[in-house]
DNA sequence: GGTCGTTAGATTTTT
DNA sequence: TCTAACGACC
């Protein structure tokens, strides 16, 4: 057995497999083989060392992540063994032991989990009751401030000491209304999940000594995407048995924004000072060229601590391609062409190619195109399914079932369908309960008792307390019917149907109720589960279901999806679009050097994820917002060296200025390079707005006659400052001047207002000063 | 209290 | 370009 669970592994996987006792931090370069390696230790400490699977407790990313390790586990060890392992992400183990576990921090075990959106509905709330405007307070970015908090472990009270400027005083004060509102309502945030368990490790040591007893052998994969929150929670169930294994890669850590601190890797050794640490070099995933033009680019980067030599011995494969695109249509063209292509050559699946983006809402062209050109594709996040209305609409009756305290969710449906409960009366409800100092559930039910002089007129009292006999009964159905009955209970004493054709007409209406029906499908999945547990498990998987979770790897379809959310995927081809100053980097992420390298590494992990072909693609010029502008290719694409990349050359193509060059070798380039290109798009890239417009573009037209070039100026003609005048709006200053669809569109600052004038048509005459 | 039309603002990335 | 939120009306 030891044979064939070690059999096929490298001396370095063999190494991390074996290294039982004590700290252990493998850091797997991309296609290291790490899962594997992961899963033969688990299998090895099983089947070999003889560790019982429920002693072993796994953390991973996604729920993906973990459902595919469990099913190679269950191929090695068997489905018995496989089922006692825990295995799961941070957020859905967590939530487990808190349904064990939070009556011990006086809390009740059917809380509701919050999502962003709840979580932003509930601080609208929260400035309500605290009488701040929103406009001024946006509780998106008041609530980012509170889940930053919230990651390093700062409570409210921490935060109104820590002094700081006006808005964080503003912060503090949401921090705690807000925490109180979650602790009526019996619901946690996401960051909850985390904070409340470390909370309770930390005030019940001899709860967290029940998890020590059992749990022997900690793993955690991706572990460089970790929190503070994590990090002290890993630390807390390794702190008596220190069998602590964590697998990671400093290169692709890509979540600081969600608050992942890059130092939990970087610094592992300094917290465990007798770790071992083991270097996964071997790449098993890409070929060469892949490779070596990756590596390029993180390599341009800042200096690491651990620098992985990656090689591979896949032979070298075909040059990784470069496309500029004439616009994002044309760009989503070619790569719709080549995927067809690929695919006709017979070496190629859909399910074997992927396009990866930086933004969610370049997906749209992409999917404009694959339309168009008949390609099954699938498209992982955007408008997500648990995200659409009548989806939430539903799942909050649910959720009220489970727990009528919700606040949330009972106003989320207090008038839906309408019921004559209005946003006045809502509003007052509110400001009722809260006087009362008790949760909106409790208020209607005082209003049933008629204790407390309600502030409500007869019409609208009898409309609230029908909302409340709605809701017991729903309570009492709860215990009553299987999960799947109960949506059928709601559905039916609701008029889900009816409401929806009501509202949206019988087209989108039934498009809508079909949403309703596929959710009911889902929940008859359920039924296996006693009859107890189904509801709360439901609700549970719904509220932590992440997009990527649902990708279905057996459609044959085209796989689009974020840079984020492709970490830990591979495919035989990898389309990497919008390449672009901007984008990738994004312009939010480059006043930052920290985050200028993260976006680096975004870049680094797309690229990593390609097997045999690998594409790299930018747009000439780009609409977003509707305003259409010339881009400026990646910084980064100027640290490849030239000599690595192939540039698909078409009939009557010639790429920007005669010095594209585009390289301008790598010599000199550095580490500073970033550094050197940043603001202008780099030396060899002088395609700035003036000459990639001016004469050098000798663009003709995009792929194979399609001809989409602008028959217009090729230049701008008016410049910011310059005095004009219209024969209409008299005299004024242009403000700027820009290239669209073949025109020139100028903005003049009139003496009433500005303007946006075609040169073509408005005829501006010029001023001299 | 519900409906319609206008407008400002939005897009980083997500458990 | 698209959407949610707001204000004017019924």
């Amino acid at each position: 057995m030891s044979e064939s669970l070690l059999a096929g592994l490298n001396p370095s996987q063999r190494r991390a497999v074996e290294a039982i006792a004590g700290p252990v931090l493998v850091l797997a370069g991309p296609g290291s083989g790490k899962t594997r390696v992961l899963t033969h230790r688990i299998a090895y400490l099983i089947r070999i060392v003889g560790v019982d699977p429920y002693a072993i407790l796994a953390v991973t990313f996604t729920n993906k992540a973990a459902r595919e390790m469990k099913e190679r586990l269950e191929a090695l060890i068997g489905h018995g063994p496989a089922q006692a392992l825990t295995v799961g992400t941070f957020h859905s183990i967590c939530s487990r032991f808190l349904r064990r576990d939070i009556h011990h921090l006086g809390r009740e075990r059917d809380f509701a989990i919050y999502d962003s959106d709840d979580q932003e509905r509930l601080m609208r709330r929260v400035l309500r009751d605290l009488n701040l405007d929103e406009k001024q307070n946006p509780p998106r970015a008041i609530h980012a401030r509170i889940s930053s908090a919230k990651n390093e472990l700062v409570s409210p009270a921490e935060y109104a000491r820590l002094n700081r400027i006006y808005f964080d005083e503003i912060v503090a004060r949401c921090y705690e209304r807000y925490q109180a509102l979650l602790r009526e309502s019996n619901a946690l945030d996401f960051d909850d999940l985390l904070v409340e368990t470390v909370r309770l490790f930390d005030q019940h040591p001899e709860v967290l000594a029940k998890y020590h007893e059992r749990y022997v052998y900690l793993l955690v994969d991706e572990y460089q995407d970790t929190n503070r929150a994590q990090y002290v929670l890993v630390k807390q169930l390794a702190a008596k048995r220190r069998n602590l294994f964590v697998v990671g890669d400093d290169d692709q850590s890509v979540y600081g924004w969600r608050g992942a601190d890059i130092r939990n890797i970087r610094q592992f050794e300094h917290d465990y000072p007798d770790a071992q640490v083991i270097l996964l070099e071997q790449n098993y995933r890409s070929t060469q060229a892949i490779l070596d033009t990756a590596q390029a680019v993180i390599n341009a980067g800042d200096k690491r601590k651990h620098i992985k030599q990656l090689w591979t011995e896949n032979g070298e494969g075909v040059q990784v391609s470069l496309h500029e695109g004439y616009d994002q249509d044309e760009e989503a063209g070619f790569v719709v062409d080549e995927i067809a292509r690929l695919v006709a050559t017979g070496d190629f699946a859909l399910r074997d190619c992927a396009v990866m983006y930086r933004t969610n809402a370049q997906s749209r062209a992409l999917e404009e195109a694959l339309i168009r050109r008949g390609l099954r594709y699938q498209i992982v996040g955007g408008t997500r399914f648990y995200e659409r209305k009548e989806i939430k609409d539903l799942i909050a009756y649910l959720r009220l079932a489970h727990n009528p305290y919700d606040s949330v969710s009972l106003a989320r449906v207090l008038n839906w369908p309408g019921r004559g409960i209005g946003e006045r009366s809502e509003a007052e409800l509110t400001r009722w309960a809260t006087a009362l100092g008790v949760p909106v559930f409790q208020a209607l039910r005082e209003l049933e008792h008629g204790g407390a002089k309600p502030p409500f007129n007869s019409r609208t009292t009898s409309a609230l307390l029908g909302f409340l006999a709605l809701l017991d009964e729903l309570v009492a159905a709860r215990h009553e019917l299987p999960l799947a009955e109960l949506i059928d209970r709601i559905l039916d004493r609701v008029g889900v149907h009816e409401a929806l054709l009501r509202e949206y007409g019988a087209e989108e209406g039934e498009d809508r109720w079909a949403n309703i029906e596929e959710l009911r499908t889902v929940a008859g999945d359920y039924v296996n589960l006693p009859r107890e547990a189904q509801l709360p498990t439901f609700l549970e998987e719904v509220a932590l279901v992440a997009d990527v979770d649902k990708l279905d790897p057996n459609a044959d379809a085209v796989t689009c999806i974020t840079l984020h959310q492709a970490k830990g995927l591979e495919f035989p081809a990898v389309f990497l679009i919008g390449l672009e100053e901007g984008l990738l980097p994004h312009s939010r992420s480059t006043d930052e050097r920290d985050k200028l390298e993260e976006e680096r590494r975004l870049l680094y992990v797309g690229m990593t994820r390609a097997k045999q072909r690998l594409y790299l693609c930018y747009a000439f010029r780009r609409t977003s917002f509707g305003r259409t502008n010339l881009s400026t290719p990646s910084r980064f694409l100027a640290d490849i060296p030239r000599e690595l990349l192939k540039q698909p050359l078409k009939r009557g193509t010639t790429v920007m200025s005669p010095q594209s060059s585009m390289f301008s070798g790598r010599s000199g380039l550095g580490p500073a390079g970033s550094a050197r290109a940043s603001g202008r798009g780099g030396a060899g890239w002088s395609s700035t707005a003036a000459s990639a417009a001016g004469a050098g573009a000798t663009w003709s037209g995009g792929s194979a006659g399609r001809e989409r070039r602008p028959a217009g100026p090729t230049e701008v003609s008016f410049f910011a400052g310059q005095r004009v005048r219209h024969a209409t709006f008299g005299e004024g200053v242009v403000m700027s001047s820009r290239l669209v669809d073949g025109d020139e569109e100028v903005t003049v600052s009139f003496a009433d207002r500005e303007r946006r004038l075609l040169a073509s048509f408005a005829r501006l005459e010029r001023l001299q000063d």
